[in-house]
DNA sequence: AGTTTTCTGGACCGGCGAGTCCACTGTGGT
DNA sequence: ACCACAGTGGACTCGCCGGTCCAGAAAACT
């Protein structure tokens, strides 16, 4: 397929159209015909820019959010090397998901592609970038002599992860953040020893 | 509604046959066709017994599943009383998760019923209760001497319960129990200070 | 037995939403 | 100017699925 510019245009019209429209607003069921009012498009052109139809727009729409994950949390993330630096990270973490509130775009895409290897994938690299990220920062800590060295940087990582996305869905099942602020805080207070 | 003795069963066969087709079988989206062909009866014996339909249904099968996932973790999380004890509770959460797989009965039924009240208060309720189970065993163990009393107990079991969700909603992602241990195990360690 | 209420089967309806089709309009190259 | 192909609009199809309806079987009650 050969985009013009007019069509490169198009096409992230959509799906830039579609992200935010799931980022303000979420339904539980987003259909192609939401997206097309939004977007101030045909159908067609839907089926146009992406032939797989449903799948492959919610899925590139997924990537597009992932993406926006870990841009909101920098550049904190990208440089855990102090304590003051974790706070602020910790801080940006609960400041956007408490932004965010109940609606969680990502979420709702998965709901709606499901379990297709696609799917799996989106959500595998983010998670695995984001974790490798926490990882190198309490790296760079022990390299400090802040933190012990006897602790495991990549289980302790996982588990930040672990815990941040269930405080996300507890806060969206109860629409507090104070499970997601306990678990970050507590895993903080253990890297600290 | 008056039911009868008969009535009653087939009520109860129906939220049985549908929670054991989500336990084994998680399809993306689950229709009142597929359950009616499951547990073998007709569109009108559902909304015989589910006047509201669709929704109240799920929120039945919901309790239901709700209720196992408490039950599935006893008797350990109701005597968190010694270290042996947490990790038999430990053990046994993520051999019901390993055992469940990316299967999330309750996952389902939350994805289509959707942001309802009713959802949230099926999901409420089970998240504070699994919280009391843990913090009551959190205390026992302050009471003995076993965890320093500086410890906020209802942080640290809300700890857990994020963790928990976290760790089997990347098992659920990925099929791996890796995040479910690390976080488990990392929030020990951190009670054992 | 007779009557009332519950239980069951299954045909039917109506809407919704993914995907198709075709005719038409722009646009970029030669 | 021409032409080929990208872009666009929107009507249409078709299957799915929640929900309705009614007629008949089976209990329960008196």
């Amino acid at each position: 397929m050969a985009l013009t510019t007019k069509g490169r245009a198009t096409r992230q019209r959509i799906i830039e159209g579609a992200a935010a429209y799931l980022r303000s607003d979420e339904p539980a069921g987003v259909t192609l015909d939401d997206i097309r009012a939004i977007t101030g498009t045909s159908k067609s052109q839907i089926f146009h820019y992406f032939p797989d139809g449903k799948e492959q727009l919610f899925l590139a729409v997924a990537r597009h959010e992932a993406d926006r994950v870990l841009d909101d949390q920098q550049p904190h993330l990208g440089a855990l090397t102090s304590w003051a630096a974790w706070e602020r990270w910790r801080d940006s973490v609960i400041a956007r998901y408490r932004a965010q509130g109940r609606h969680c775009p990502l979420g709702t895409l998965m709901g709606q592609v499901g379990s297709t290897p696609g799917a799996h994938e989106v959500v595998s690299t983010l998670l695995s970038q984001w974790q490798a990220h926490v990882c190198k920062g309490i790296g760079a800590m022990q390299a400090a002599g802040l933190v012990r060295e006897a602790l495991d940087a990549d289980r302790v990582a996982a588990a930040f992860i672990a815990g941040i996305q269930g405080g996300v869905q507890v806060l969206m099942s109860t629409g507090h953040v104070g499970h997601l602020e306990a678990v970050l805080d507590t895993l903080l207070d253990h890297l600290r020893g």
